[in-house]
DNA sequence: CGGTATCATGTTACCGGTATCAATTGCGAC
DNA sequence: GTCGCAATTGATACCGGTAACATGATACCG
């Protein structure tokens, strides 16, 4: 068992002590280049591999940003997890990726298992947790970062956007073309807090501007996607045509619902109304393209890593709050 | 600043040396009931989180198992990604994992940056690495497993499939139902080499069946999908008519594709054929479905896992080459 | 030329768990 | 009561880096 190289080897092999090896290693400029240059040589020809773990232990800095996202299959998701890749890799910092899958049970386990890994900050996709989640973050020093909306009651900094003010635009924008009779196509209560945000948005914004009271389409348990969509619309039939929009959680779901109605012969927009959500790439190629609300996906990203700098740099001392915005995209649908 | 909670302050708590803590935090069974319930809720009470990162150190079994995918934005990696995670969260091991974007020099930065966390496996996504990357992972004990190719000279294990095979079926399915003039949609020459092993499995089963040569749209650098493809074929324009049918690179790309050529007026499958690939949920929604090949992703997460089950056993000796196969799924593009 | 600043390198201890082996206790059998 | 064995618990060392401080060598100054 050919045992594995470490500092203590290469620093015999160079004849020197571990401490400059490790100094050489890390670019110290107090080695001096005669040195470092050896020491590098020696490191590459014996296949000496650095060893994170130790050095995790001795510093207690483990390197590692955990981030919880509900899903991986998302492209915005993964946008954002993109530009924080991208941000953070320039800090070195790694990131330790979870997915909850949407269920907050879920993300307290994950949360308890990412800790133990003993991370530089905690970033959380969404606003709600369980009061276990809460317990294990708050306390210790770790600086904490939701995304993705604006809890009114944040564990830290939050940089995200409101999921349910995010759709008052879009009934605005059915209103003003004539459409009454909405439609919510979701996931069934419970899991995707988001979700149920933007359908109270919706409810209420139909509300304010006098709408008929908004029927609900449930297209099944969370995460809810294309076929969902089609198969909610498929479930209630060519009655879809009683509503003159169906206002849809996200792009998929609404390209879901566009490709259902359009198998039934029914005509977008002359029909029907659909509107998205997140300005998925879906939405931008469909034929015809869906109205979407776009919520800067990487925006996000590359503010959390700012933020993170911010906080690593000691220059940020209260909980930071920050809106992204969105903005309706209107497309051919409506 | 209070210093964090540790085993020692635990111990102390309880009156008990720290190794009975840990063995009671670890269920062992030497240790009495009685004092593992008391040593559980002293640890609860005191707000103690263990230290993986010791743990890591001290045991040097990192608990980790490295990933990497080309992109996480992606259906069909996220299917293997979850398989992945909930076999070997069963397994108590976490996954670390890293994309490449589908280049093979930020592969072996991943490669060498996840290396020194130490990983008990790596899982690598595709049978084409740099010479370094090669030269980094031979040499150590760790199980190394390539996946989603069936690379002619791997480094270890390889479960996956023949992406230049999986084309044939296209291929003859279109050839039987009348179509010669195939055009080929997919990234330009360079990183994606999964792409390009379709490519030439596309070209050779044209040959094979006597069909003219296969024409190459690019659509531009890996990686591509819908927008790229509908791009594509707005930049050939009406000319694309010319041509029987479109192989496309992916699902994503070939909506895309299906998108920009209904946009034209052209109809699919009347004036133009279609194919994907990778039984994209996009391929099974869209208006018309797309003809497609399921490579079934979430089997090789799970084979994936056993595969490494065994390896930890200690069962498996000589490298392992699992093909799981793929399958046409004609739908209403063709 | 002595004294001090600067540069390069070395020594020691320690981060928080756990493998290993030793010690103690409890209990039934004889 | 004593012995033997199993069941518990404890003491010690160690995993591979690096912070903190110490040391030795060299340069530079008045």
């Amino acid at each position: 068992m050919s045992t594995r190289v470490t500092m203590r080897d290469v620093a015999e092999a160079v004849g020197m002590s571990p401490m400059t090896v490790s100094r050489a290693l890390r670019e110290d400029r107090t080695v001096s280049a005669k040195t470092r240059a050896r020491v590098r040589q020696i490191a590459d020809e014996l296949g000496y591999v650095y060893d994170s773990t130790a050095q995790a232990f001795r510093t207690q800095k483990s390197g590692f940003v955990a981030v919880t996202l509900p899903s991986i299959n998302n492209a915005n998701f993964a946008e954002t997890f993109r530009a924080l890749t991208n941000g953070l890799g320039e800090m070195s910092l790694q990131l330790l990726l979870g997915s909850t899958n949407y269920r907050v049970a879920r993300e307290e386990e994950l949360v308890r298992q990412l800790l133990t890994r003993n991370p530089e900050a905690l970033i959380l996709t969404g606003g709600h947790h369980t009061d276990a989640t809460r317990s294990l973050i708050q306390g210790r020093g770790l600086p904490v970062i939701e995304m993705w909306d604006l809890p009114a009651d944040p564990l830290g900094h939050v940089v995200g956007f409101s999921n349910g003010d995010a759709m008052a635009p879009i009934v605005d924008h059915l209103a003003r073309t004539g459409r009454r009779k909405l439609a919510f196509v979701g996931a069934s209560e419970g899991a995707d807090m988001r979700g149920a945000a933007r359908r109270a948005g919706v409810v209420a914004a139909a509300r304010a501007r006098g709408l008929p009271e908004v029927a609900m389409i449930d297209a099944g348990p969370a995460p809810v996607s294309m076929r969902h969509g089609a198969a909610a619309i498929e479930a209630v039939g060519r009655d879809v045509a009683r509503y003159d929009a169906l206002v849809c959680v996200s792009d998929p779901v609404a390209f879901g619902c566009l490709s259902a109605v359009q198998r039934m012969g029914l005509r977008v927009p002359g029909d029907l109304a659909i509107t998205g959500f997140g300005h998925f790439e879906v939405a931008k190629v469909s034929h015809p393209r869906i109205t979407t609300v776009n919520v800067q996906a990487e925006d996000i990203g590359r503010q959390v890593v700012t933020l993170l700098q911010g906080i690593f740099d000691g220059e940020v001392d209260t909980a930071m709050r920050v809106d992204v915005g969105s903005e309706l995209v209107v497309g051919e649908t409506s």
